[in-house]
DNA sequence: CGAAATTTGATATGCTTCATAACAATTATT
DNA sequence: AATAATTGTTATGAAGCATATCAAATTTCG
């Protein structure tokens, strides 16, 4: 077995990254990969992805609205936001109620259990995820980084 | 047909994002989108996707390096390399070398054609891509953006 | 040296994400 | 009333990502 170091496992010498490490979208998905990895580790524990996790967020902000709007706001495709719901609702997170006014919509509710599970992975993502991106930029490289990312994420 | 205005298909209002607009994974994920679908518009002429391009670039920098190599400093795993090499061998762009020296490796060179199509993606990335990008943040907030992306990526 | 362990590229496979077409039920349009 | 559109759903396929396994070649080390 050939260990020089420690890491650096398959290359001997660190490759030249070139100009890539001048390419946005490059440095973008690697960043965005680390930070879903952190997100994972910290809320894991309670079962929920990213993805999951804002679902939750919206049906708590806004109430009353039917499986297309949130998956929309969401960027989700409403076919594969169903598997989603289903996975959610067997879990006893949210509910589907059909609408009185529109027997085609489903009106999408947090459970009481859903709205518990969201307080507390809220509190770990603002205490561990969150809290450890402040460490690592500052609160006002942080901001910017979100103000920018906003800017392209609306804009670009 | 129910249509109020040109755009927002299924909204009536527009929804609250809540906490989500604060989340910097949530934003990362939209704005790399965002930023992944504007590369293939400049760049999609020449059917390189942001990971061919890639690759290409990293062959160039990094002439006598084996597929290990270049998968591992990508973060792509060998096994689904071995498709994606296919693809830009099959189009001439690169080609597969058995190594004198280990008859296990395979040196990855870039042919001709690669080379010459790489050229023209570094410009349309350029002329095109990143300067639209520039044009939106401006350069000093483009280098700042960079700088803490690519701190995350390392540091995180 | 020579047996055992490791590495390299490859195949098979499964899972997850993402995208499109089509359908029944319901509602809106005209 | 007839037609068109919308909602949730199913089926389906492409693409990305991960693991186990394999043969060939190399390295390690007794």
């Amino acid at each position: 077995m050939r260990k020089e170091t420690p890491e650096a496992a398959g290359e001997q010498d660190a490759l030249q990254l070139g100009e890539l490490s001048d390419l946005l979208g490059y440095v973008l998905k690697r960043a965005q990969l680390k930070v879903f990895e952190d997100f994972l580790r910290c809320v894991g524990s309670l079962q929920l992805t990213p993805a999951q996790f804002s679902v939750l967020i919206l049906l708590e902000k806004n109430p009353g609205r039917n499986q297309t709007e949130i998956a929309n706001t969401l960027g989700i495709l409403r076919p594969n936001f169903v598997a989603m719901l289903d996975g959610l609702e067997s879990r006893d997170l949210c509910t589907r109620m059909r609408s009185t006014s529109d027997r085609r919509s489903h009106i999408l509710v947090l459970t009481d259990k859903g709205r518990a599970v969201l307080q507390r992975a809220k509190k770990l993502v603002a205490s561990k995820h969150e809290a450890r991106l402040n460490e690592l930029l500052g609160p006002t490289n942080r901001a910017a980084l979100l103000s920018m990312l906003s800017k392209i994420s609306r804009e670009f």
